[in-house]
DNA sequence: CCAGCGTATTGGTATATACCAATAAAAAAC
DNA sequence: GTTTTTTATTGGTATATACCAATACGCTGG
């Protein structure tokens, strides 16, 4: 009848010693940023669990934004919040030129195509109208923080490809077709990456991530360019100033 | 010499079948929202893996926000993605009383405290300031949307907690107290939810989330409450109308 | 009709093991 | 000193198994 001492009922889960000691050791400090964390057996042997649980706890800090993984090189500690204030400016790029952040874009690809259904409809043009699309990686400090896909109608920057496309494209888009950016129509959620951008990113597949996606305005109120953008999760904060309207 | 035949390089991942299976099955229609999906060990018997590759492919269609998970319940088809204008209000409670989305909110606690260093910094207010801190679950049409932490100064809202909180605060702060809600600070983020949250969410623990971070100012450009809101990744899309500034 | 109880199901946790492919580091060849 | 080859490490995938606690459900007795 006797009871094996102090096994009334606080069993946590074992991965939860490994959360906790790394939270701390990150939040203090003691782990700088983009330091490797220790790899998934030898996780195990210092904490005396499976390969498998370490696993699941690195997961964790994943899902907290503390560390992020790299296929088959090891898990690191996350650099800081960049924090993007969406309602100041309608580029990425104007906003990370003015810090000291950085910043380096690197085209995929590019190619000339025609709108399909679900572009037209952001675009306010008839289906099959010819675009530019071209996909790029930004880059901050060398690591990739996100990869964008955008769409620009083509009549409206006549031999676009002929210019550098590693540069801010609303900036491109003022000084050499003098159609500068308006407003712009936003929208962010959370969604997992596929295969193609865990590439590109150097995070695994089905991980989770946030889409910037992104309508932009001339100032007659006509749409001529729409992005998506995919961040690493642990990496992006977006700020904005709302005043309340008419009610 | 021979090599088996066509083994040449396709592998891709048992998982890979489960989850394309069913991410089709869900974008036709075949299954409606709040579906049930198999549970692990019978995917794992109909598609012939083990229970823990199963397991696998289910978390990825999670990540995808196709489908969520009820702690001990099951997998179900996620709902329709809810979106939140947040440059047209400052209260998701007023946003969503205009539509048919049965909102209802459920006070989770209550308590009069003191503000915390960071809390204090967000509503310009010195340390230990009196204020009201209340919790909320909202649901909609029963689903668990997302969880709400709100501090309120105390000084601005006499005897605040004699007043049903379970309707909309800006709403109540306006019309009780005369205090309209003018301009909000707004800031959106990706982290893992919490122990509490997760519980009153139905989510298992550290799953991802997405949280949506705001002060409330009045018209002569005073904080007056500060809320904190986590919501289900798969449920949430936040939209905005941004008004490029002077450059 | 319903409250209480036992039982089956389910996801969460955990272990031990195995193989693979990509990466990085070390060794060898030039 | 530089390039090539080999080797070790690492995360990704996969299996089979086990136990637990919360949940859902059917049965039973009032």
């Amino acid at each position: 009848m006797s009871l094996p001492d102090s096994n009334f009922k606080n069993k946590e889960p074992a991965f939860q010693k490994v959360i906790d000691h790394f939270r701390s050791q990150i939040r203090s400090g003691a782990l700088m940023e983009h330091a490797a964390l220790p790899s998934e057996r030898a996780l195990g042997d210092q904490f005396s669990i499976s390969r498998m649980t370490a696993r699941r706890a690195l997961l964790a800090l994943e899902m907290e934004g503390l560390a992020y993984s790299s296929e088959r090189r090891g898990r690191f500690v996350s650099p800081q919040r960049l924090t993007y204030d969406i309602s100041k400016t309608v580029s990425f790029s104007e906003h990370a030129e003015d810090d000291a952040l950085g910043l380096k874009i690197e085209l995929v690809s590019k190619e000339v195509t025609r709108a399909t259904p679900v572009v037209a409809a952001k675009l306010s043009v008839e289906d099959g109208r010819e675009l530019y699309k071209y996909t790029r990686l930004f880059r901050l400090k060398g690591h990739p923080a996100f990869v964008e896909e955008e769409f620009a109608v083509a009549d409206l920057f006549p031999d676009m490809f002929s210019h550098n496309l590693e540069q801010s494209t609303t900036r491109l888009m003022e000084q050499e077709y003098n159609i500068p950016p308006h407003s712009g129509d936003i929208s962010i959620r959370m969604r997992a990456l596929n295969e193609e951008e865990s590439k590109l990113l150097g995070l695994p597949t089905y991980h989770a991530g946030i889409e910037l996606e992104q309508v932009i305005f001339d100032s007659s109120g006509r749409a001529f360019c729409y992005g998506r953008q995919i961040w690493r999760g642990e990496l992006a904060e977006f700020t904005a100033h709302a005043v309340v309207r008419d009610r």
